[in-house]
DNA sequence: TACGATAGTCAACGTGGTTGACGAAATAGT
DNA sequence: ACTATTTCGTCAACCACGTTGACTATCGTA
């Protein structure tokens, strides 16, 4: 029961804060290792991309934004030099996108210090906390995890 | 310690979910009562007006955005009938930022809503866990991230 | 009174979204 | 085999939300 000591407001701010602070972490540590430029979003759009590559109508269907939109981002990731694009020999209307050997380096490293931010929660939390958190969360949201078609949550 | 089958990067996946759960239930139901027009970062806007008002420059520090970025949003809030402008007979420079009755209404609207969802996350995992994600979430985000000591949260 | 700090606004721009329209290429139907 | 439809990428216009820089009007003070 959310009683005047624990309104159903704070629930929310503290779920947001606690990804803005791991995102911040996150980005600070990458742009000590070399990928300032990298932001919050194209995380994201690396891991969606993924190692086969792929377009960028797939891109968009798999994050949950238009065509148009998903060829922005990749647009700009292109300019950074974190994907690349490539003509499919087997169907003329389509462009691959895949990573370019910064863009793994990018996402290696994105995943090496998650992992370290995790273990610091569970440091701090106890493991059984962290996991405790994840479970519950999983069983309150929907399946689609992968959208992000809010704009203007991941901050600057 | 995060391990394969417990990848850092799904704990930030999972926080941002829940919380655009919430968000988004938030606004369906605000949509059912009248508030269509009412977007995610409204809210918190509302919230940092509070029920005394404020003015622009003080909103964007209270929100940690510039003060143009307060004044813009709040120019759509005063389009869409939340929010209205009156001169400050004590200052001919300020402009004071006040709620209309709209922007009561919605207010106390979403702290009724959240409260229910947050019910709602109770009954499912049980009222300890939902708590003892609070806890764990606070221990966790630094101060300056979640800075809810605003005059006015939800107050009226 | 003259000066520095403050409040609000305008302009230009960046990022991340949206629709609508359109040509080129692949595919399906008769 | 030839249309008809669908799909892929892109262009253009627009919106939401943020940024800096510059500028005026006003206030407080040395």
């Amino acid at each position: 029961m959310a009683t005047p000591d624990r309104p159903g407001f704070v629930l929310p701010l503290l779920l947001l804060a606690g990804f803005r602070a791991l995102i911040d972490d996150l980005h600070a540590e990458l742009a000590r290792q070399g990928h300032p430029e990298l932001r919050p979003a194209h995380g994201f759009v690396l891991q969606a991309v993924g190692p086969a590559g792929t377009t960028a109508s797939d891109l968009g269907q798999r994050l949950g934004v238009s065509k148009q939109a998903a060829g922005k981002t990749v647009d700009r990731l292109v300019a950074l030099g974190y994907l690349e694009r490539a003509d499919d020999p087997a169907d003329a209307r389509r462009k691959l996108v895949r990573m370019t050997a910064k863009g793994h380096d990018g996402l290696r490293r994105s995943a090496v210090v998650f992992d370290a931010l995790r273990d610091r929660w569970a440091a701090t939390l106890g493991a059984d906390r962290v996991a405790a958190i994840e479970d519950d969360l999983r069983r309150m949201v929907p399946a689609d995890v992968f959208r992000l078609d809010v704009p203007g949550w991941f901050g600057a």
